[in-house]
DNA sequence: TCAGATGATTCGAT
DNA sequence: ATCGAATCATCTGA
């Protein structure tokens, strides 16, 4: 078959990008989230899911490559969430690409995925509001953001992805605490996120499946639509 | 033209 | 039926 493919709007490659990485601890949309993504950057829902796909599978397999990247939406959706949340002053996005690759972390630990050993800090994701998930995302966004950006992820850079059971809350504690200057791009969310961890102290017994690194969240689907989306889609530039 | 990125297809496993 | 993985085919920038 004639595979005529064709790259994505750079608007619907960010819908899907922000989606991703604010979903990174399952990112495994409903039928509704692809119907809605699927909407929002004007493809189909098979494209949606093969996107997914793929992303899944590259990401995993080059965690490296998508550092930068993950670091980027994970910050620009934080700090969105921190500025809806309360927090108003400054929307200066740090529009440095140097953030997490200068800071020191340049190791390529491919091996597996380090934040995913911070997953159900709080298992009562569910907390029955929207608020509630909206929290819930931004908090999983920041643990991705902490433990992308602290280099010194190395002490539990073990494959925690295959034995979910060994998460303590000494590890989130050294995280959010660290005494290091971790370079942080969203050092107000960080603190913001240690006091999430302080107030939340569920017991984890979830029995996570190795899924392989992603297990399944109870996360409430949830759309985060910080651009425009129905109408403005536009295809891509005549090729 | 080449290499990397990316979307689509195929295949095996669950 | 869906996902992961491998692969193919195309696109894009150098």
């Amino acid at each position: 078959m004639l595979r005529k493919r064709r790259n994505f709007n750079k608007q619907a490659t960010e819908i899907l990008n922000e989606y991703f990485y604010s979903h990174l601890s399952n990112p495994y949309p409903s039928e509704e989230a692809k119907e809605e993504l699927g909407k929002k950057c004007a493809i189909t829902v098979a494209q949606v899911s093969n996107w997914f796909g793929n992303k899944r599978i590259r990401y995993k397999k080059n965690i490296g490559k998508f550092q930068e990247e993950a670091n980027m939406y994970a910050a620009r959706t934080a700090v969105n969430a921190t500025n809806a949340s309360s927090h108003g002053s400054q929307a200066n996005s740090p529009s440095t690409p140097n953030s997490a690759g200068s800071a020191g972390s340049f190791n390529m630990s491919n091996s597996g995925d380090l934040f995913m050993s911070v997953q159900s800090l709080n298992g009562d994701s569910y907390q029955g509001a929207q608020v509630g998930a909206n929290v819930q995302s931004q908090v999983d966004t920041l643990r991705h953001v902490i433990s992308q950006t602290g280099g010194y992820s190395e002490g539990l850079t073990a494959n925690q992805m295959y034995s979910p059971q060994g998460i303590n809350h000494s590890l989130l504690r050294s995280y959010t605490t660290s005494p290091s200057g971790l370079p942080c791009i969203v050092p107000h969310c960080v603190a913001a996120l240690s006091n999430e961890y302080e107030s939340n102290t569920p017991p984890p017994p979830f029995s996570s499946q190795a899924n392989g690194g992603w297990q399944d969240a109870p996360t409430p689907s949830s759309v985060t639509s910080p651009t425009e989306g129905p109408g403005s889609v536009h295809s891509d530039t005549s090729n």
